[in-house]
RNA sequence: GGGGGUGCGCCGGAGCUGGAGAGCCGGGCCAGACUGUAAAUCUGGUGACUAUGUCUGAAUAGGUUCGAUUCCUAUCACCCCCA
C-alpha cells in the first residue's frame, strides 16, 4: 500500500504539505527520517522514536543488515519490522551509499559491486537483483534502487558514465522488483534515484529518466557529499522541476536544518541524515537558539535547561552543566539524552515547517529562521 | 635518631648514569570536524614570547666541566628499611 496526497502548496516556494500512507502507517510530509542503519537508531529505543521524538518513519541499511545479522535471520524473524519491534513505516537504503563511503573496499562492474566486508574482509557481490531480493527479505515499506553515489568533485566523463550505470541498474532493479512479491503480506514500493553529480545537463537527463520509470516516489541522490550548499540547492531545485509534482520527492542524506528548510522550499518531501544522531553522540546539539557544543568549557556551570522548548522531557529537566558532565564522564546517558534532543529538534523543525506551509507563512518564517540562527548552513 | 632510594612542564609511565628536549607513550584538559552511519569516532592544541622563529626549563641553591637532567655539596619534599 502506498498513497501520496498533497494538502497544501505554498504560494511563494515549491514547498507543499501532504501525507504518505503505507501499510505500517501514515507519514505527514515534509518529514525527516532518523537513520537506524543496523536496525537501531543509535542510543535510542523504538518507543522513544514514537514519543517524544515523533518519528513517523526510520531508515535501515541493506548492506549493513545483510552483513549482520544476515538475510537468513531476518527472514526467520519475519522481517525487520518484527525483528526490531517497529510497527511504523520503514525505508531501507540499498547500499548505494556504501559504494561511495566504502570506496576503498569495493570494485564497481557492470554486473554489480564487489565489496570486501568492513567487518571481516569477506567478499560479497551486490547486483541490482540481489539488492532487491535482500530488501524484500528486510521488508521495508519503501525500498531504494541500487545506485552509484559518485564522489565530489567528480569529472564530467565519470559522472556521465556513472549515471548511465545507475540508470541501467535501475532498470534491472525495477524488473526484479516487479517480478517478485512481498514476503510478509503487505505491499512495498521502490524509489528510483536521480544521479548526475553537479552537472545540470546530467541531472536533467537523469531526472527525466527517473520520471519516466513512473514509480510511486522519486529520490535525489549524490548530493551532500562535499559540494557547496548553493550547488546542492540549485540542483535540488532543477531536479524538482522535472520530477512529477504528484509524487513524493526524497532528498537522500540531507542534511543540516538549513539544508532541510531549503530542500522543503524546492519541493522535497522526505529527508534523512545521520547528522542529528551522530552529532548528538559527539556532543553537538541543535536548538532553536542555534548549535551548541555541550563539551565546551563555557557550559561547565550553566544550570539552565538543555533546551526548555524541546519536546524531550530530558532536555527540559536536565541542565547543560549536567549533560556536559555526563559527556566528560563518558556516561552512556549523555549520548541518549543528546540523541533524544537532536532528533526531537529535527522532527519539531519539519513539523513547524508543515505548520507554516499550512498557514501560508512558510517563506518568511524560513528566511527568518535561517537569518536569525547559526546552523552553519 | 641512623641508613637507603626518588624528585622535569596538569597527571601517570618510559627513557636519560657527561654531548639536553620544551621530547616520547597513555590519560586529563582545550578546541575543531562530522550530511542515503566502517563513527560513544576522527583531527589539532596543551611553558613563555615580539611566533615558519626565539627564549626560559629537569625539586631549591651552589659547585666541577669546553659542555650537566646526568657527577659533587647543601637544603627541601616524598617513599622504604632499621631503632
Amino acid at each position: 500500500m502506498f498513497e501520496f496526497t498533497i494538502f497544501k502548496k505554498d504560494a511563494q516556494t515549491s514547498a507543499r504539505t501532504g501525507q504518505i500512507i503505507t501499510a505500517h502507517g501514515t507519514i505527514p510530509t515534509p518529514i525527516f527520517m532518523p537513520v537506524g542503519t543496523l536496525g537501531s537508531v543509535k542510543a535510542i529505543h523504538q518507543h522513544e522514536l514514537l514519543d517524544p521524538i515523533s518519528a513517523k518513519i526510520i531508515l535501515g541499511n541493506t548492506y549493513h543488515l545483510y552483513l549482520r545479522p544476515g538475510t537468513d535471520l531476518l527472514k526467520s524473524a519475519g522481517g525487520l519490522h518484527k525483528f526490531m519491534h517497529w510497527n511504523a513505516p520503514l525505508l531501507t537504503d540499498s547500499g548505494g551509499y556504501q559504494v561511495y563511503s566504502l570506496a576503498s573496499k569495493r570494485k564497481i562492474k557492470e554486473e554489480g559491486v564487489v565489496f570486501q566486508s568492513h567487518i571481516d574482509g569477506s567478499t560479497h557481490v551486490f547486483t541490482p537483483e540481489k539488492v532487491m531480493d535482500i530488501q524484500r527479505i528486510i521488508g521495508a515499506d519503501i525500498i531504494m534502487a541500487f545506485d552509484e553515489c559518485p564522489p565530489y568533485p567528480c569529472d564530467y566523463e565519470y559522472a556521465k558514465k556513472s549515471m548511465g550505470l545507475t540508470h541501467r541498474w535501475l532498470k534491472r532493479c525495477c524488473d526484479r522488483f516487479d517480478e517478485t512479491h512481498e514476503l510478509y503480506g503487505y505491499r512495498q514500493t521502490l524509489f528510483p534515484i536521480v544521479q548526475g553529480s553537479t552537472y545540470p545537463d546530467l541531472r536533467k537527463e537523469s531526472a527525466e529518466t527517473i520520471r519516466d520509470m513512473n514509480r510511486q516516489g522519486n529520490a535525489i541522490g549524490g548530493l551532500s557529499v562535499g559540494e557547496p550548499a548553493n550547488k546542492m540547492y540549485e540542483i535540488t531545485a532543477e531536479v524538482c522541476q522535472i520530477l512529477p509534482v504528484e509524487k513524493p520527492r526524497y532528498l537522500m542524506g540531507v542534511g543540516t536544518p538549513v539544508n532541510i528548510l531549503e530542500g522543503i522550499s524546492a519541493g522535497i518531501d522526505m529527508f534523512d541524515c545521520v547528522l542529528p544522531s551522530r552529532n548528538a553522540r559527539h556532543g553537538l546539539l541543535y536548538t532553536w537558539e542555534g548549535i551548541i557544543n555541550i563539551n565546551n568549557a563555557k557550559w561547565k556551570d550553566n544550570f539552565e535547561p538543555i533546551d526548555a522548548q524541546s519536546k524531550a522531557k530530558t532536555s527540559q529537566i536536565y541542565t547543560k552543566a549536567y549533560l556536559r558532565h555526563l559527556f566528560k564522564a563518558n556516561e552512556i546517558t549523555a549520548m541518549q539524552i543528546a540523541t533524544l534532543h537532536n532528533l526531537s529538534f529535527y522532527l519539531s523543525l519539519v513539523a513547524e515547517a508543515r505548520n507554516q506551509i499550512e498557514k501560508g507563512t512558510f517563506y518568511t518564517w524560513k528566511n527568518s529562521i535561517i537569518q536569525s540562527l547559526d546552523f552553519r548552513l
